[in-house]
DNA sequence: TTTGAATAGTTGCACAAACAACTATATGCC
DNA sequence: GGCATATAGTTGTTTGTGCAACTATTCAAA
């Protein structure tokens, strides 16, 4: 039998993502709030540059579950605001590797603080292990589709 | 003490919402593979007038979660598809009706059955409490947030 | 060594989202 | 009745996404 415990209406959320877009529309809000002049996707560009810089736009791509269009453009919009730089690879000249500008770097502080208020408003009254038991879940939806 | 359960690297995915974005990418190829001409967004909109047609634009906005420019566009795109109607209301001439075609009809239980099957595929292996959990919780961050 | 396939990245197009500014209509209060 | 305000919907602009088609470079096999 297959794992279908969905009755109508459930399956819509569950689809839409309606839970995710709440909270990116919240940290959206808040960087606005404080002056921060980014979006919420290049808001994960970054991040991913934070734990590692210098990688090429491809691997970005498979970080950010995005394809190799979205990440020319999100670079490119980057670049215009000063946040990253575009470097040849000296070994391949087919890649593109990233850097951070200081720029960024100082972004990096404030906007994970941001980031982190805006989960704990979005768990409150969570208990932890519920916590853990969804993204475990989302863990595995991932897997399964990607 | 705040709900902090994120190390680093976890919060991302929250964040980005990867699941329902990999979800929602799967069930588009399936309507792009059965010859279904129509997005996920607006799939996400015929869901709502198939529970219940005849809303106003307005309280489609409520119901997909969407602000009225989107929704605007959204009706101007599926009337382009002859799926929908607009019919102006008799009382209240500020509002539109949004009116199901037969087209729009006949396309219910195909998607729907498309959308069911994208949903056991993502959450094959994932128990049956642990997917009941989880739903509970993504419903808790909507609410806290929306 | 040359040629064909694979890989990295870009560009064009259609669709969608968020925000601000706008029009038209309705409502409530004096 | 007339005016301020609220509500429903539209339009313009910027940004992002997905797909297809494209260029440039690398790699591998004949």
């Amino acid at each position: 039998m297959p794992n279908n415990q969905f009755k109508k209406g459930e399956l819509y959320s569950f689809i839409t993502g309606k839970a995710s877009t709440a909270i990116a529309r919240r940290l959206q809000k808040k960087f606005n709030g404080a002056g921060l002049n980014i979006t919420i996707e290049q808001w994960s560009v970054l991040y991913h540059l934070w734990k590692q810089e210098g990688i090429s736009q491809q691997e970005l791509c498979n970080a950010t579950f995005r394809d190799k269009p979205s990440i020319t453009r999100l670079v490119d919009n980057l670049e215009k605001l000063n946040l990253v730089k575009r470097v040849p690879s000296e070994h391949d000249r087919r890649i593109n590797m990233i850097y951070l500008t200081k720029q960024a770097q100082k972004l990096q502080e404030d906007t994970m603080a941001l980031a982190e208020e805006t989960l704990n408003e979005a768990l409150e009254t969570v208990p932890a292990d519920k916590v853990d038991t969804c993204k475990e879940v989302l863990q595995i939806v991932y897997d399964n589709l990607k």
